[in-house]
DNA sequence: TCTTGACTTTGCCCTTAGGTAAAGCCTTAC
DNA sequence: GTAAGGCTTTACCTAAGGGCAAAGTCAAGA
């Protein structure tokens, strides 16, 4: 049997932590004195110790590990480290978009102008009513494109036809980036129908930005500075209008986003 | 000016988030009602909340964004966005190596191969001493390279000729990824002078272990299995000897390199 | 047998928020 | 003027351990 230390050393966990799982029941030690209450572990423990390290570096979380290792089924493992790939996929090719934008950031800095100062044009504007096909439910912002994968499913299948851009309202009054109460839908010309609704802001104030989706929070302090600044206030939930968006084949950097708030004298 | 929850909708940060950013003193909302201790915000302060939340994304910590903030220095601040970066990088390399040997064991997994169940060829030899040149200290394991450069610009200061391989000893008896105290060697042909040691650990049991320099702790696990099964006991710090390594120019995948732990009967 | 130094134990506080509960505040409608 | 419903407040629990301190334990040497 092994002292903590020398087990330690072997399987390269810190004896905190494996003094953590023991407490949490993910790896108890083979034998603990009930006198002095050191533990003890069978060197056979080292190969469960490896297989817990190995999913860590595979972001499993300790509840999801413990599975694993009472279920013991291959193929349940299987699909999760499928699970976890993709995830980790993902992970990596958002890392890859930060690191581009700590590039231009850097260049922004050399340039000596003004960090994080982007202007955005505010402009107002009286919305014009239009009829739109929406779905307004609690996602994630992971689940945004899916929801558009569902809203023209639906079109589709109540054979109408986009007669105008898609867009997206934040009705959530608090922001959860887990869950937000988002209602994504796109213009349609038809007025009655089920999913259909008509959209009518009235006075707007909104901006223009180009780019890819990321980071539009500049954008939002902008209008919300534009407002107070103007004496309005919001009266609305926040539009988002696609006007160039995935759908028209052009690269991330060139898509054109309009967001409006609505707004009225204070 | 704005309440907590128009704040959090307009910047997309949980109101919780903002409490706790008021809490640390990382932003302050604007005024605090006396009575009902309700948070308002300044517009202006947007553009304080984008900048944490640029930098929070770029893996910056708390109290690092708050110094940024403080100094506003914005050569200051391009230097860690710099260090960010790099490390954002190394990350970004290290994760796309766990990618690669998720695909590895799903691969193992689908062959319908004991998952996790690499067998090691375990064997016993009496270790020649040889003399060291040898730096010893508590270092991270990311400063591992780091040590090896340090050792061999000390090994050509003192004009000595590296006589074998490199090796690294590894002496604490409790792990610890972020400073273990750690021996780092090359065998040399002189047997006196500054930094230079006689290295003999006697009868060892050791494995050699094929392929780059991640996750040799299963290879230390089967070697404790061994001792235990055997009937030995572990009498000294393990021993790792880069019999063919980064120097050799190879690609990580033929990497050689025997570990070994001295032991003796028990 | 005793001492000494190395090892181990428990306990408490720290990170960076998210979740939830219970209670208090604000504004608007009636 | 008051009630309702929505907002906001504080407070406590959770992740996955790391750091540190005080106290208890083990093994080897004198």
């Amino acid at each position: 049997m092994l002292t903590i230390g020398e087990f330690s050393k072997i399987s390269r966990v810190s004896s905190k932590t494996l003094r953590y799982y023991d407490q949490i029941g993910l790896l108890k030690p083979g034998y603990v004195s009930s006198d002095s209450g050191y533990r003890y572990y069978e060197v056979s423990q080292l190969r469960t110790m490896l297989l817990i390290s190995r999913l860590k570096q595979y972001q499993f979380s300790l509840p999801e590990i413990a599975a694993v290792i009472s279920k013991n089924d291959d193929s349940y493992l299987k699909t999760l480290i499928l699970l976890k790939k993709n995830q980790l996929k993902s992970q990596i090719s958002s890392q890859q978009a930060i690191l581009k934008q700590m590039e231009q950031d850097i260049e922004q800095i050399e340039r000596c102008e003004n960090f994080m100062n982007t202007e955005y044009m505010v402009k107002t504007v009286v919305f014009e009513p239009v009829n739109i096909y929406s779905i307004r439910k609690n996602m994630g912002l992971k689940n945004f494109e899916e929801a558009f994968g569902e809203l023209f499913a639906g079109l589709a299948r109540k054979r109408l036809k986009p007669a105008g851009p898609s867009l997206s309202l934040y009705h959530s009054e608090d922001f959860n980036p887990e869950c937000t109460d988002i209602e994504v839908g796109v213009v349609v010309s038809e007025s009655k129908g089920d999913g259909i609704r008509r959209l009518d802001p009235g006075l707007c104030c909104f901006a223009t930005r180009i780019g890819a989706y990321d980071d539009f929070t500049a954008c939002y302090a902008a209008l919300a500075e534009w407002t107070e600044r103007e004496g309005y206030v919001i009266s609305g939930p926040p539009m988002e209008l696609y006007v160039k968006g995935c759908d028209n084949n052009v690269s991330p950097d060139e898509y054109v986003t309009e967001i409006y708030y609505p707004i009225k004298k204070k």
